[in-house]
DNA sequence: CTCCTTAATCGAAAATATCGATGGTAAATA
DNA sequence: TATTTACCATCGATATTTTCGATTAAGGAG
């Protein structure tokens, strides 16, 4: 049972002839004796009597009128939808590290959903390799990654920009204030660091191991807004990227130290995979994070 | 957007796989492919995403879903009345004379309906003449006729029966209980008959007319319910189907007269037009007509 | 590193839909 | 009454569409 047929079928009953309906539908008239007859046979009951040559909707014809009109009503409403969507709504999954979330959070999905309120979002967070993973699963519409300044061929990238970042303690701490300190100075200082799975901490940990140096933190945790809230009630250090602690730093909470010798090149990356499917509300989120001030 | 192909598509769907799906369907991969595709175009929307050669549904794809569903559910439901009514049901629309459709509201509709209650039946009355254009028009499913054995290829006569009939008279009518009367005797008495366009009644007349003779009656009327109780009430003469009488007869208010020189031949046919689809429920009522005694 | 699975693609073959012409019938018209 | 018109069924030829099988490319598993 055809849609096609279906069409014809509602066409014929309608107009109550063959002939009327092949015109309406540009079709020749034995092309819609053809599909009813289909239609019956398919059926295996007569859905329009014939005498004389002229048509007789059957009972159960009468019946095929009803269900035909609902069908015909679900694809046209399921049409209808497809074109409304277009206008913009949807789910988008997207994949960061704990601080970018928390940031964007923070910073712009009030103003996001302001803007574009049948988009719904998902917030997930994971490790870099972990979000490399999901892309090449469709699990991810697109990740943030925190890492080097990466390129590979099944991937776009549709924003990136370095990031700064520094060694940062409590505005107390010792070393506040100090000038031209080197990475020497601290390192047997308490760290605490994000987790190794995140980007940026390997290659902090990288640039490390250059100079022969390696730092064993007190503790790791992903979860960078405690890491700053605990460097604000201790002696610890961190290296973080100034998104995350430039609040704590303008408000005179944390500062960072100043070590000349250390440079670590990290990259703020809006990544999706290059066989995926643009939806317009993707399209939609990825717009409006390319306004954002990735790093401000 | 035909229904195989959504059909394939929910299949899809639902096992996450094309190469499942054509195992599951019968078709070769390359064919769901295909299918997919189609949709896709007409839809003018991705309904999988493909990365990494797994498919994931998108969001459109996840509505269409449900709408396939829904129009499945309709067609089933459709095909499943179908064979419900296989069973038996609709309504049949039978035409007869006035004096027939009395006699079998009162002899059998009573059972006929206790033993099909789903079916409905529609009773018309007409002339000869009419019923056969209703035959040939589709407005008649059946028709009773009372009228001259006649025989015509288009219509197929599912039972037929001669039929008796009499002069009928008050039973204190001065002509109740004379033997061997004749047609002369009568025919100056007041008559009520059938109207003209009832066919035994233009049998009579015919009847007649081969013996230079006229009746014009004093009342003619299609309700033979109405003549019999005029009859009853006067001393007026008719001629009526025994069916019509015999009950009047046996209660001794009417009498038959013994006219010996006439010989109306009148039949009762149960016709249908020789295009017209069976209904299981149309098969039923003719094939329990045949069960009763046409003329008790 | 190899085998297995997956989906896309392509050309050939098969199946199907469509058309136009024809025929028969009934109704409308002259 | 004869003629024309309108209607649907049927048939053979044609056009279109669908399907298949083989191949390709790429990831995943062992």
């Amino acid at each position: 049972m055809e849609l096609k047929n279906l069409i014809t079928f509602t066409q014929v009953a309608e107009l109550g002839s063959f002939t009327k309906a092949a015109d309406q539908l540009g079709y020749s008239q034995s092309t819609i004796s053809f599909q009813i007859k289909q239609l019956e046979e398919e059926l295996g009951c007569l859905l329009f009597e014939r005498i004389n040559h002229t048509i007789t909707l059957t009972e159960r014809g009468r019946e095929l009128v009803s269900y035909a009109h609902q069908i015909r009503a679900l694809t046209d409403e399921f049409k209808d939808n497809l074109e409304k969507e277009q206008e913009c709504n949807g789910h988008i999954h997207i994949v960061t590290p704990d601080s970018v979330c928390d940031e964007m959070i923070n910073a712009s999905y009030v103003d996001f959903h302001r803007k574009f309120p049948s988009i719904s979002i998902k917030f997930t967070t994971a490790d870099t390799s972990v979000m490399f993973d999901m892309l090449d699963h469709n699990e991810a519409d697109v990740i943030i990654t925190l890492d080097t300044h990466s390129y590979q061929k099944d991937y776009i990238i549709a924003k990136e920009e370095p990031l700064s970042a520094h060694f940062v303690a409590n505005s107390k701490s010792k070393f506040a204030g100090a000038r031209n300190l080197s990475i020497q100075d601290i390192i047997n200082e308490p760290f605490v660091l994000t987790e190794y799975g995140q980007g940026y901490r390997r290659v902090f940990d990288k640039e490390l191991a250059k100079r022969s140096l390696e730092i064993t933190p007190v503790l790791e945790i992903g979860r960078t807004d405690i890491i700053t809230s605990l460097i604000a009630q201790s002696d610890m250090i961190s290296f973080l990227p100034d998104f995350v602690t430039k609040e704590m730093v303008e408000a005179g909470t944390l500062c960072y130290l100043d070590i000349c010798d250390i440079n670590v090149d990290i990259w703020k990356q809006l990544i999706y995979h290059k066989n995926k499917w643009m939806s317009k509300s993707l399209k939609t989120f990825i717009e409006y994070v390319k306004t954002l001030e990735f790093s401000k």
